[in-house]
DNA sequence: GCCAACGTTGGC
DNA sequence: GCCAACGTTGGC
């Protein structure tokens, strides 16, 4: 099982419209990188919910529910989504200032490679990040 | 609004 | 296949 993060830029989909939905397909992604992470996910894996540009923080974790298929937004086969189902709200948003503030943090993808939009986490990071914002 | 860090495109 | 020019993302 792998962890993930994903961006999005809240004024095109926030955090409460996931909520909202419940479940959705993660569309828009058209860089190869991410794409090919996007392949990568399995069902049941989690991924972490960033809001980038206004706020700059993670908000929230999903499950992937389907694994990639077509995106359906577009004609061209190169683009695929998968299926992200809200899992769980974040007791407190960790920002990005926080983030790279945090020594145990500092080799975390969101920082290293800051423009792309999905991202393998590994375990332990993601582990740190739900501790964060569960003892606070 | 600026700019760094990439990614993409197209001429050669 | 290289690289300059251009476009995009996202933090500040």
């Amino acid at each position: 099982m792998k962890y993930w993060l994903v961006k999005s830029e809240p004024f095109k989909y926030s955090w409460n419209m996931m909520l909202k939905d419940k479940v959705t397909y993660w569309d828009g992604v058209r860089n190869y990188q991410a794409r090919n992470n996007l392949k990568l996910m399995k069902k049941g894996d989690l991924v972490l919910f960033y809001h980038s540009n206004e706020g700059k923080e993670i908000v929230g974790i999903t499950k992937v529910v389907k694994e990639y298929y077509q995106d359906p937004t577009t004609e061209d086969e190169k683009w695929v989504v998968v299926d992200l189902r809200v899992d769980k709200t974040l007791k407190r948003p960790i920002s990005l200032k926080e983030i790279k503030g945090d020594n145990n943090l500092k080799d975390i993808g969101l920082i290293r490679q800051s423009r792309l939009s999905v991202m393998e986490i590994k375990k332990e990071h993601f582990k740190y990040i739900i501790n964060l914002s569960n003892e606070k």
